[in-house]
DNA sequence: ATAGAAAGTCAAGTATATATTACATAAAGA
DNA sequence: TCTTTATGTAATATATACTTGACTTTCTAT
């Protein structure tokens, strides 16, 4: 999986850490991290979650086109 | 969870079975099904390929309103 | 009326998303 | 320097997405 830069950058420019976009969304940093880092596959409740907290749509932040 | 009727009418729209849609995107059919019945919260790179295999976005399939 | 296909559901198993704890590193400020 | 904050990463544990197989129900066609 690619990295997610989308997210990352979204929510650079809410000046948010990745902490406070966890306990925004209800889940560990760790969890945050590793979806920006690409290094799983989040739940699309847990993508809606994040693009509400985010101010963002499903396709600003998760759409991929590059992928089989 | 609620019922996912845009699956299931974009589905419809391209007159694919719940079988045809599981074979296409690379699941069982009771994982189509159970994400129709709003029975599970699927991973987002399922939700992608279910959107490319019904030439549909995200935000047209999977966004939600109504979530807390 | 009957058969066959599609849809809905259930139980038991496997794979993986996510949590928790912990440690390392880089940047920024005092 | 020393401390703090943000980030990246790893190991182990748990919840749940998804599979498989089987059964029932509903719909459509013959």
């Amino acid at each position: 999986m690619s990295k997610n830069l989308s997210v990352k950058s979204a929510r650079a420019a809410r000046d948010m850490t990745q902490k406070q976009l966890a306990d925004a969304v209800g889940v560990s940093r760790q969890t945050i991290n590793a979806i920006e880092q690409g290094e799983y596959n989040p739940t699309i409740r847990l993508c809606r979650a994040i693009c509400r907290a985010l101010g963002k749509t499903l396709d600003e932040l998760f759409w991929e086109d590059d992928e089989q």
